[in-house]
RNA sequence: GCCAGUAUAGCUCAGUUGGCCAGAGCAGCUGAUUUGUAAUCAGCGGGUCGGGGGUUCGAAUCCCUCUACUGGCUCCA
């Protein structure tokens, strides 16, 4: 009997019932069969050898395929597992996925600790059962014999996994001597993994319950060619250069100390000045866009965290409240500016006509993370918030978004940042009660947000229950120069703080009204901001937001003044730079200031003092040739304008 | 907080199984050199080997503990 496939450029061919995907493939070229992992049949991903029986859609999925790409890693998975269960006999297993990147897979190794000296000879271990070509087999089991099989094994997680599985739906794959519970699919052999590299190991809970047991987890990469492991290894190297502790500490933007203690950043006066400008860029465009900037306190009495809500759901979990010597107040670090805010828009009563009410503030505030949290600039206790709250009516939500979105774009764009997309997080519509506010706002403001984001023509994801209790949200999620993608900006909206303070205004039915509050950072925080943009430029910063623009170079110490003089004539046009007074040859000077990142160099000799002229090198470019200061000036303004 | 690891000069790193005053390169300082597009030469100073405790005749090295950092996990208003 045949049955007719069809392949995704719509061509459709008949073949026997049974055919594999792998025999489509072989029937098209031998080198598609080899390339093909999995293979999507009516949707569905399967292995690309498992037999069709029926009339179906299929679509070969190969390396360039994400589909196929986790098949792979999800194979190369159950060869750590055989590996290691061959090393450490009477391992157990968790659970061994892939991932975005690679695999992982969780185990229970009893006694023995696997720390990354043991890295080689699990890899070799892979290798050596790679080479053996073993196919991944799968076999549809009855639950009763699973639990069979786990039970004489003793892996108590598997056992645990499959209380949760149907009869009926459970299979096992088979490769070499290891056999796990597994839904698939895999790929045909263990032959076609080349390269391995195990990356990290690391605790992992149990069904990521901290209450339960802690298994290790080693996580790993492979490749079908070794060249693509070379590559990928080459990549971390070069995200490693980039790292922005690395950076930021080389270029003396910020430190961390002991003393002051862990999570608390100190920015350096070069950081300072990089930080400043950023915000007095945001700050210029917020007042274009009607924001009022406002100053509050870091610290808020106890009372108004149990306003907002904050100190029943945080309390415990923050930095304790600091109490005063005579008369016992207590007061808490501020975990958040919204509380202050709710009070200033409280401040005096407001008309419809006030609305929106746009208060911004550049607010530094500190939340307690655990200690194994703390990471650089991107994981800290103190940091500053690029925060504003927008009071409006419901019917402004739409525009607001609309307004807050345009912000947004231009930033990121202005900052060099151009894949960006919108994370639409909405309610769980199963689960409506856990949501404050009317059913009816939550439709005009999950409504408006969808209608303000297509308007942008932004590119959208949209994840129904991820929205917070108190409102939905939209997250702006960037990709950097590695292609890596990481949250920034975000915008929410909130039902449950004007409720809480009470707030209102009156509209034009002289009546109260609650207004809708918005929070929005479009960088999140400074500090994690910057520790992104640090990594994204890899400390090469845009001309007009690096700390230094250029750097003088005289070809000798009695060229100072003169260079001092034209150091004064730029510092007039709001061109700032230094001088390497520093009696070294100019080799040592150049090779220094390329690797300072200063954009701009100015050599000046005495053939430059006579004519007046200055020899221009841009870093990472060389030589630009002489120009008079004033064509310097040009030039520098053209370079300006280019981002 | 949990698991695993790391901590030697300002930076990057050496320091064999515990054993002479703990080393190198770069940076710094001093002197000479006054330089033409990515490192001029020479000399010098610099370390309570993260802090504390212990084992030992003897500890950078072994053990305990604290702190910080790294990779994850959990968490993230």
């Amino acid at each position: 009997m045949t049955i007719k496939i069809t392949l995704p450029d719509g061509s459709e061919k008949n073949f026997e019932q049974g055919v594999s995907a792998m025999d489509i493939a072989r029937s098209i070229s031998e080198g598609l069969a080899r390339n093909v992992l999995t293979a999507s049949v009516n949707g569905e991903v399967w292995d690309a050898t498992r037999p069709i029986y029926a009339d179906a859609t299929v679509q070969l999925m190969t390396w360039n395929d994400p589909e196929g790409k986790l098949g792979f890693w999800h194979s190369s998975a159950h060869l750590m597992a055989e590996a290691l269960e061959a090393l450490y006999p009477g391992i157990k297993f968790g659970i061994g996925p892939p991932i975005e990147a690679g695999f992982y897979y969780d185990v229970d190794t009893g006694d023995r600790v696997i720390s990354s000296d043991d890295f080689k000879r699990i890899e070799d271990k892979m290798i050596e059962l790679a080479r053996q070509k073993n196919q991944y087999i799968r076999s549809e089991v009855s639950k009763a014999d699973a639990i069979k099989y786990f039970e004489q094994k003793g892996d108590q997680y598997k056992l645990e996994l499959l209380e949760g599985l149907e009869d009926g739906e459970i299979t096992f794959y088979q490769q070499g001597q290891f056999v796990d519970l597994c839904r698939g699919p895999h790929i045909s052999d263990t032959g076609k993994i080349k390269a391995i590299k195990i990356l990290k190991v690391a605790g992992a809970y149990w069904r990521g319950d901290e209450n339960r047991k802690q298994l290790t987890r080693l996580y790993g990469i492979s490749f079908p060619k070794q060249k693509e492991l070379t590559e990928y290894l080459t990549m971390l190297e070069e995200a490693k250069k980039r790292d922005h502790r690395k950076l930021g500490s080389e270029l003396g933007l910020f430190m961390f100390s002991e003393r002051v203690g862990a999570g608390l950043p100190i920015w350096l006066p070069k950081g300072t000045a990089l930080r400043n400008r950023l915000m007095n860029f945001l700050r210029e465009e917020q007042i274009k866009r009607g924001y009022q900037e406002v100053i509050t306190p870091h610290i808020g009495k106890k009372e108004l965290y149990v306003t907002s809500g904050h100190y029943a759901k945080y309390g415990e979990d923050s930095f304790q409240p600091i109490h005063t010597p005579k008369e016992g107040e207590e007061f808490l670090l501020k975990p958040m500016n919204c509380p202050h805010h709710c009070e200033i828009f409280a401040h005096r009563p407001k008309s419809y006509k006030d609305l929106p009410v746009r208060l911004a503030e550049f607010g530094t505030v500190y939340r307690y993370e655990q200690s194994g949290e703390l990471h650089g600039l991107s994981r800290v206790r103190g940091f500053t918030q690029d925060d504003a709250h927008i009071f409006c009516t419901q019917e402004q939500v739409k525009a607001e978004f609309l307004n807050v979105l345009d912000l947004t774009k231009y930033v990121l764009k202005k900052m060099g940042f151009n894949h960006f997309t919108a994370q639409i997080s909405l309610r769980d519509p199963d689960n409506p009660d856990k949501y404050l506010g009317t059913d009816e706002n939550w439709e005009i403001a999950e409504r408006a947000i969808i209608e303000a984001v297509a308007e942008t023509g932004m590119e959208t994801r949209t994840v129904l229950g991820e929205a917070a209790f108190y409102g939905p949200k939209l997250d702006f999620m960037i990709r950097d120069a590695l292609n890596r993608q990481w949250q920034l900006g975000t915008i929410q909206v909130d039902y449950n703080l004007p409720r809480r303070f009470a707030l209102e205004y009156t509209g034009s039915d002289n009546a109260a009204h609650q207004p809708v509050m918005i929070h929005r950072a479009p960088f999140g925080s400074m500090e994690r901001f910057i520790s992104i943009l640090i990594e994204h430029t890899g400390g090469k910063f845009p001309l007009w937001l690096t700390p230094d623009q250029y750097a003088l170079l005289p070809m000798n110490d009695d060229l100072i003044a003169h260079c001092e003089d034209i150091q004064a004539q730029l510092a007039a046009l709001d061109i700032r730079g230094l001088i390497d007074k520093r009696t070294e040859s100019i080799g040592r000077k150049i090779r220094d200031t390329e690797l300072k990142k200063i954009p701009l160099m100015l050599i000046v000799g005495e053939k430059e003092r006579r004519s007046g002229l200055v020899s221009v090198r841009k870093q990472g470019a060389g030589d630009q040739g002489t120009m008079s200061l004033e064509g310097f000036v040009q030039y520098f303004g053209e370079l300006l304008n280019q981002e």
